[in-house]
DNA sequence: TAGGAGATCCGTCAACACGA
DNA sequence: TCGTGTTGACGGATCTCCTA
């Protein structure tokens, strides 16, 4: 992994910790020299964090700083947004920050204005705070679907004994899809559907933009085992390139024409009804039989089929999607979680290197 | 290049939950 | 009880990759 060198946390002569941070883009996304830079960017700020914390300890150990409490309440803060995944607050477009400000200044301010809402790494300017917004709300959503609840007991299971408590992925709530579905109507009401815009340009959107956390296409970062499959990545548009016609072009394409693709078979209602019905018969002639009396109740019947088929292939496509992003998500989920085990690791190994071998002198204080 | 194996997608059915 | 939405399971179609 490739980090970036930057100058080291140093004390100032008013007691403030002054770090050199690199000078974000317009994202607030650090840039990294090469390879994945969601992850990289990730561990870049763990590591950071470390260092300060580390530079923290060392101060109050040499008692150069007094206000020891603040500087750790700040970097806790701090090291609470970038467990979240978050960027910290602290980086602005002056690189130059600082960890301890003078008496006075309010630099609890930056978190404690924020709303304890989780997000994701970058997209956190001002133009894209909406966005931003919209997309974490979705992705809660998803993460609370119950229905998925056997896919996220997997991951949990194979993930014990991990504390994952300020991450902002809580186990779903033990609630029916149905309920889920409710919930999520009471707020905000579902817009009529529309063939152009209900599966295809808002979920496009959410496949391809709301996981700004890495996908590794090419490599896994930091060693780890690419767990997705590759197509779990293509966004929607070309999956539904691949799709047949009727599927592409419009989705409410008038009954007739999806005759012309599905093989239909007798319903049990009709075959029961001991109406003048052939067995042989798919279902398309039944549809065009003129009149009424049995010969209309086999029309109405095979219409109701048709309009329900219709619905359930909609129904399904949809509820295919909603499970490959859900499991994109987990997949994103388990890259940062590994990213911040690392990390957390190597912050462990170093304090424990920094507290055991303690020098004799440093015992007598 | 043909074809076999595996992966993926899609439509359908069935079961379930829930509201009207 | 009925209608509707959701989702697991199943089978067929299609695609991709590898090998002879």
């Amino acid at each position: 992994m490739v980090i970036l060198p930057t100058s080291r946390p140093y004390l100032q002569s008013d007691g403030a910790i002054h770090v050199q941070l690199p000078e974000p883009d317009r994202n607030g996304q650090v840039a990294v020299p090469k390879g994945d830079g969601n992850v990289q960017t990730l561990n870049f700020y763990l590591l950071r964090l470390h260092e300060i914390f580390i530079f923290v300890c060392q101060c109050f150990k040499k008692k150069q700083i007094d206000r020891t409490q603040r500087h750790f309440h700040v970097l806790f803060l701090f090291f609470c947004e970038t467990r979240n995944g978050l960027k910290p607050r602290m980086m602005t477009s002056d690189s130059s920050q600082h960890l301890g400000a003078p008496a006075g200044t309010n630099y609890h301010s930056h978190f404690e204005s924020r709303p304890n809402v989780p997000r994701f790494p970058g997209g956190s300017s001002n133009s894209n705070r909406d966005i931003d917004r919209l997309k974490n709300q979705h992705h809660e959503e998803l993460r609370r679907r119950a229905s998925y609840q056997k896919i996220y007991k997997e991951v949990k299971d194979s993930n014990d004994g991990i504390q994952t408590d300020t991450d902002g992925f809580k186990e779903p709530h033990p609630r029916t899809p149905h309920n889920y579905q409710l919930e999520k109507i009471k707020k905000e009401p579902r817009p009529p559907k529309h063939p152009t815009d209900s599966d295809s340009s808002d979920t496009e959107d959410v496949m391809t933009d709301i996981v700004p956390i890495p996908t590794a296409p090419e490599a896994p970062p930091l060693g780890l085992p690419v767990v997705s499959q590759p197509i779990l990545a293509v966004p929607v548009h070309q999956l539904q390139s691949q799709m047949t016609p009727y599927q592409t072009t419009n989705p409410m394409v008038p009954l007739s024409d999806y005759n012309n693709f599905t093989k239909l078979e007798p319903h049990p209602a009709v075959a029961d009804a001991s109406i003048n019905f052939d067995p042989n018969d798919n279902g398309l002639s039944s549809t065009v039989l003129p009149g009424n009396g049995p010969e209309g109740m086999v029309i109405e019947a095979t219409k109701r089929r048709e309009i329900r088929l219709q619905k359930n292939r909609e129904a399904a496509r949809e509820c295919r999607r909603k499970k490959k992003e859900y499991i994109k998500c987990l997949e994103n989920r388990v890259q940062v979680l590994e990213a911040q085990n690392k990390g957390l690791i190597d912050e462990l190994k170093n304090l424990k290197e920094m507290y055991c071998h303690k020098p004799a002198g440093s015992q007598q204080q």
